[in-house]
DNA sequence: AGTTGTGTTGAAGA
DNA sequence: ATCTTCAACACAAC
């Protein structure tokens, strides 16, 4: 389940791995994740741009081309970036994980990056860069949460806009901050001693002080460990992150909270699984 | 072996 | 406007 932190490991490994380099085909065997064009016309408009940057907005991923175009992915729930260097062994790449490769972009001489994607949600869009912009789904994305313009300030004016909102389900809101999802929102507000049924109106200043420090610092700590593989994630050498090891609430239900010692629960909220200490988070 | 849980997002329904 | 429910799809666990 790629958040922001799974998605900001991809991003960097991209920049690192395939700056510079030159696309030189492309393949699918599930061309229905393409947006907007058939794979004829995507593969002829892809073959030779160059890859000039990648970058995110929350959970999206871009990668500005030359020639004024952009690739535009979203892996949604189970999708991850494999890349690959030719006669290269890696151990990881044989995961079970990795397997389910839906498309391969060939890059350079002897690269690919490929799409693993193993329920097939995942969203491939090419475009000039303005017209990617301009996409409905990426143009009502909220701020995104490790920004520089994420300021408290800022979150507190949106706490004030939406008042009745229920803090558990307007962390995960997209549209009002791009990135938190479902590991997150339970591991942020746990740290921030916050309930997650808790209206955005109740929360005092100091609620609201502690709990934008719990989005920097767990966010900024699971992008140093490299993102959550609890299940699907995978980095693009197919190797899994590191926060899952130091998880303290997400899947964590029957067991002990380690700050009040009392018992970790989890209950429905919208239909996804919410995580908490009913000790601590008040 | 059928049912349920898994979570991101968009669309449809209320 | 705003909330809820479902559908997209595949698989593991029960």
């Amino acid at each position: 389940m790629p958040e922001l932190p799974e998605v900001q490991t991809v991003v960097s490994d991209l920049n690192r791995k395939i700056k510079g380099d030159v696309i030189t085909d492309f393949w699918s065997e599930w061309p229905k994740a393409i947006n907007g064009k058939s794979l004829d016309a995507f593969k002829k408009e892809i073959k030779g741009r160059k890859v000039l940057e990648a970058r995110r907005i929350g959970k999206n991923i871009f990668i500005d081309l030359s020639g004024g175009k952009t690739l535009y992915i979203h892996l949604k729930m189970t999708g991850h970036l494999l890349i690959k260097q030719k006669a290269e062994s890696n151990g990881y790449f044989s995961d079970r994980v990795n397997q389910y490769i839906r498309h391969i972009f060939h890059i350079g001489k002897d690269k690919t990056m490929e799409f693993s994607d193993m329920r097939k949600f995942g969203k491939i869009v090419l475009d000039d860069t303005e017209k990617i912009s301009e996409l409905k789904e990426v143009k009502k994305l909220g701020i995104d949460a490790m920004s520089a313009e994420f300021t408290f300030r800022k979150f507190n004016e949106i706490l004030d806009r939406k008042q009745k909102a229920v803090i558990g389900i307007l962390l995960m809101d997209q549209e009002t901050i791009s990135g938190i999802g479902n590991i997150y929102r339970s591991e942020v507000l746990y740290d921030a001693d916050i309930s997650p049924k808790r209206k955005a109106a109740d929360l005092s200043l100091d609620d609201r002080k502690r709990l934008y420090d719990s989005i920097r610092r767990i966010l900024k700590l699971a992008i140093k460990l490299r993102g959550t593989s609890d299940s699907d994630y995978r980095d693009t050498s197919g190797a899994p992150g590191g926060f899952q090891k130091v998880m303290k609430v997400y899947k964590q239900q029957g067991k002990k909270c380690g700050k009040c010692g009392g018992t970790i629960e989890r209950e429905k909220m919208g239909q996804r699984s919410v995580f908490f200490c009913p000790g601590c988070q008040a």
